[in-house]
DNA sequence: AACACCACGCAGCTAAACTACGGGTTCAGC
DNA sequence: GCTGAACCCGTAGTTTAGCTGCGTGGTGTT
């Protein structure tokens, strides 16, 4: 469950850059097929990959995280 | 290096909820060595862990990346 | 028609997540 | 100065899942 509302996070930051999963990929250095499973929450992105599609999409790894609750 | 933070975190967490890491893993379901392991940025846990881990200590996934720099 | 973008299944490799055992350190208390 | 609790750390092993490649097919647009 946690996998596909990362997935759907992922998605939507790639695509607030304009990017297509294509150029995602190249950016990342991985196959334009490993983003089509993360978006779509069947794999999960190590510990590593998350801090490179962090960068990538500019924000901080706890960023990727924030769909929980925006409480407060 | 974000191993290191995670894990580092990881134990902070842990300790401020008064658990060794012998009673961390059985809450957690899986063994001490790699409690250990994780604690010391040697391994990370998987997202599925990520998920276990945050429950078990009563935090948001996110908060496990809360180390990053507390900027503005 | 053709192309861009993506979902999705299948099959595979390999790195790493995770376990088990055993020895070694530090520190506190008795 | 022994004992036990809590932890580090090395080695070696099993299994999972992270990640790739190929191929198909669907939808929308020009």
């Amino acid at each position: 469950m946690l996998q596909k509302k990362l997935g759907q996070r992922i998605a939507d930051l790639r695509r607030s850059m304009k990017l297509t999963q294509e150029q995602f990929a190249e950016k990342l250095g991985c196959s334009v097929e490993f983003i089509s499973l993360v978006e779509r929450g069947v794999n999960a992105p190590s510990v590593a990959g998350l801090e490179k599609f962090a960068k990538v999409l500019k924000v901080e790894v706890r960023d990727l995280f924030a769909f929980e609750e925006r409480r407060r």
